[in-house]
DNA sequence: TGCTCATATATGTAAATATCATATATCATT
DNA sequence: AATGATATATGATATTTACATATATGAGCA
C-alpha cells in the first residue's frame, strides 16, 4: 500500500485489463511474424507502460500452448538464435472475440463515465 | 480450458478490469449510502454479467479497510440486520483517480480496435 | 584480452485477485 | 413446516501479476 496525493492504492495499479497483452501479441503477430524481444517495443506503445519480459515469454508459451501461435527457431550465423512465433488461425480467432469482448468492456467504462458525470458535473469524465 | 465456437478460452473470461467492482461501488455509494445486497442490482448494470455475492462483501471490508467507505449497522424491528456502507473523501479521491485511469485503459483499448481495424478491414472493429 | 551493454530467452517465488462452493440466519409467503 | 428471498459472510483453489534472478551470445571499445 502507498498514498500519493492522499490516495491509498495497493501494489498493482488499478484499471489494467487482465491479459491484455494477448491481444496486443497476435495483432503485432498478424502483421509479421516476430520473436519474443522483437515484440516489446511494439508492445509498449499498444499496453502502455512497460512489459514485463518474463511475463512476455511466459505468455508466448502459454499461447503456443493454446494453439493461438506456432514457433520456431531461427538460427543464423553471427546472430543469436530467436524463437519465432507466427499467428495460427485459431489465434486469429481468440483475436476477434478478444475485440469484441473488449467492445462490451468499452461499454462498462462508458457507462461509468456517465454515471460518474451525472454525480460530479464538475468533473469532465467524459 | 472450453471451446466456443472454435476459439479456446480459459476459465476466466478475457476482457475483465481489475477490481472494476471499486469504482462502480464507490460510484452507487456516491449517490446514497446502501447495504451490501442492496448493491448487487446497481453492480449488475455497472459490471455487466453477474456480480459474485461472496467476492462482493469481501470486497466491501477490504474498502473499508482501505478507507474509502465506512460501515454502521442497520438495526431495525422486522427487519433483517444490514451494514450501511458510506463512502469517505478517500473513496472518492479513489474513484477520480479510477475515472482517470480507467480513461488510459480506454486509449489503450482504442488503440487496440484502430490497428485491428487496419489488419482486418473487413471488420468493423472501431 | 577483458569489460560492459544490448540482445535474447527463460525460471522461481510471492502476492493479489477471481471463482466456486459452502455456511448461517432472518423474514415473508405458501 | 417448508420454501424462497434477503443478508452477510468464510474456505479453498486457480489464475494472474510483479519482481527478482539466471543464463548466454554478439557488438563495441579500451
Amino acid at each position: 500500500m502507498s498514498r500519493v496525493n492522499g490516495t491509498l492504492f495497493r501494489s498493482r495499479d488499478f484499471g489494467t485489463i487482465e491479459r491484455f497483452i494477448e491481444p496486443c501479441i497476435l495483432l503485432l503477430l498478424s502483421r509479421e511474424p516476430t520473436h519474443g524481444y522483437g515484440l516489446m517495443e511494439g508492445l509498449e506503445k499498444h499496453c502502455g507502460e512497460k512489459v514485463d519480459v518474463g511475463d512476455l515469454y511466459r505468455t508466448l508459451r502459454r499461447m503456443e500452448h493454446d494453439g493461438w501461435v506456432n514457433s520456431a527457431w531461427d538460427r543464423k550465423e553471427n546472430q543469436r538464435d530467436k524463437r519465432i512465433y507466427t499467428i495460427t488461425e485459431e489465434g486469429r480467432a481468440f483475436l476477434k472475440h478478444a475485440v469484441a469482448s473488449l467492445k462490451e468492456t468499452d461499454e462498462l467504462i462508458h457507462h461509468l463515465f456517465r454515471g460518474y458525470q451525472k454525480v460530479y458535473p464538475e468533473s469532465n469524465a467524459i
